[in-house]
DNA sequence: CACCGACCTTGAACCGGTTCAAATTTTGCT
DNA sequence: AGCAAAATTTGAACCGGTTCAAGGTCGGTG
């Protein structure tokens, strides 16, 4: 009866020893046991139950193999947020599904602060990172390039080309919502966009749209002035008023917005808290959703569907990105890969012919 | 300009040939860089850069250092388990709160199916393990031995003492609940309690209760019974009925109960579950909660706070279950260290004095 | 000038396996 | 029995580092 011993585990080299073989042989005993001379594989097994020797530590196995058979998840924010925010669960979930079919380990790669986070990402065991990019995004990708493993980044608006990434289609995306409002019968829209350039809002033009370092904003924009020049809309006189996505400038843009003479009959929001807070500030002026205005969110992350009135949105299949994504580490080894995923349009009860 | 090549990245050796210094010396540089003269540090950090490497590889330090830095979570459920159960997510925060706070890193581990199960128990690379103990809890106990690394079962009611666990003090946490009814006043009690052995339900005697094979349930009724006897109490009078936490075997004790001619006025219901099913079968009965009977649950689920009326019940500080968890990993490197962690009682709408 | 200690550097052993060409043993056949 | 082919086994190299005893260099001291 081999009591457990911590302190010093038999090995390989133990086994071999013991069963009078050549280590060689005692490895491919537990690897290719089709390939020992059943005899031997006997002895073999034999003598490492006799020393306790359960069988090949991966530490070993995954220094030779040069593979860990792990991925880590990696974001800028405290590891406890993987299990907090509603997004990321659902994105893990898709994750770990992936992960879970292919054999693969997922570990969490985060940290509190800046110089944890580098030595995380940089002693993490894994063969490739996904990174999980929400602020400090251009952080978490330059030391994953130094870390010199494959990686892909979510949904992350860079315009750097260098590097793999798995994110919806914004511009068909935004299309979808236009081009619903549009079907409807609409033909006056406003644009509540989320930032082009980090910290800026209020109205903003054309150039400010393509001047943008958040590809995410510039592409809806773009999706949603493409379907709408398809229906023949002049998008020139559509505003876009930039918001950083809090109650206090999404507000300011509708004041401005609904003081014009013609005000628009649809707004097409770039995310759904920015028609959340769209719709408290319509309710509370006492403009009716979808009667007197339609609106359209983008995301259609849960609440969407139990708001007043439910949301119409663009859904991101937020668990298929997280699929793709393992899918990218493990199919496309370290080279560059791009994929955009499509979007949903869910129509709900903020959406309406407009009415005239 | 060194360009990226995944297929063979430099490794400390070629940084030393480059150098022209010992392989000993290049590591030095790296982990001690005291140590070595700073013209020579600055020679091999140059050489270094020139050649494109990074840094030591984790993969090789882990090995010379058998230490991984990480500890793996495991459940026999599916990976996606753990951003999806409540409980779970709440377990995971405070398991990775202490682990960020320790720079250990985690790994989930999990499968859909057995096989999968002991492979990735056994490939997993990490220094120990949490087993996240529902259904299975004996396989994946078995299977963590197996690997002979340290690991603690999380609140698993097993007599097994040869191992770490780190448990609620469920006889502490029910006599929390007891007294709380009985300095209310109450004198009659009922336990409605989980099962004692593997699928039994009915009346259950005190020989029942403690031949039981599950100790949480066992705990549970001794922790009421201490506590009550301490109010001077005849607890032979007080019925326990077994259930499977389910509304079937829930309503038939209680149906047994109150056919009593001087029922209860208090009900001790070993978890929340229970009792929110004795909640509406009092309430179909015309019963009211906490005018004609208080009842008190275990657990504090996030349901209790919401039901009609809100459930006066026993939190468990899941979290810091979480939080001691890592640290019988980490600080009492495989020895078996078994931890009780005090619950909480959580004064709600089900209990009341007594109408008399 | 010889010797000593402080400070660096070296080189080999080791961590626990995997792999594969070469050596050895079996097997199949005549 | 003799011999080639097939089946096994061996042993060394390798994966990418870390560690440490031993050796070397250098300045200071008696």
């Amino acid at each position: 009866m081999a009591k457990i011993d911590f302190a010093k585990a038999p090995t390989l080299h133990d086994v071999a020893k013991a069963a009078g073989v050549s280590k060689g042989t005692a490895s491919n005993v537990f690897n290719r046991p089709d390939i020992v001379r059943e005899e031997v594989r006997e002895r073999v097994l034999e003598a490492a139950k006799s020393i306790g020797y359960r069988g090949p530590d991966p530490k070993g196995r995954m220094l030779s193999a040069g593979k860990v058979n792990a991925i880590g998840v990696a974001t800028v924010e405290p590891l406890a947020y993987f299990f907090e925010d509603p997004y990321a669960r659902v994105l893990m979930a898709g994750i770990t599904e992936a992960c879970d079919a292919n054999g693969t380990g997922i570990s969490l790669v985060s940290a509190a602060n800046e110089e944890e986070l580098a030595w995380n990402v940089h002693s993490a065991l894994v063969d490739g990172f996904i990174l999980f990019c929400l602020k400090g995004a251009e952080r978490l990708i330059a030391l994953s390039r130094e870390r010199q493993l494959p990686f892909v980044a979510l949904d992350f608006g860079t315009k750097d080309d260098a590097m793999s990434v798995v994110s919806i289609d914004n511009i068909e995306g935004a299309g979808r919502a236009a081009r619903h409002l549009a079907e409807l019968g609409h033909r006056r829209f406003a644009v509540l966009s989320m930032e082009f350039i980090e910290g800026s809002s209020g109205r903003a033009t054309m150039e400010r749209v393509n001047a943008a370092s958040y590809s995410t904003s510039r592409d809806r924009v773009r999706g949603y002035f493409e379907a709408l020049e398809a229906f023949g809309i002049d998008t020139s006189n559509v505003p876009i008023f930039e918001t950083l996505c809090d109650r206090e400038t999404v507000q300011s843009a509708l004041e401005e917005i609904f003081a014009s003479p013609s005000p628009p009959t649809a707004i097409l929001a770039q995310s759904d808290r920015i028609a959340f807070f769209a719709l408290d500030w319509l309710k509370a002026k006492g403009i009716s959703v979808p009667a007197d205005v339609s609106i359209i969110g983008f995301d259609g992350v849960p609440e969407s569907a139990t708001s007043t009135p439910p949301l119409t949105t663009i859904r991101q299949p937020i668990a298929e990105i997280g699929r793709r994504a393992v899918r990218a580490i493990l199919d496309h080894h370290g080279e560059t890969w791009r994929e955009k995923i499509d979007t949903e349009l869910v129509v709900r009860g903020s959406t309406a012919p407009p009415r005239d």
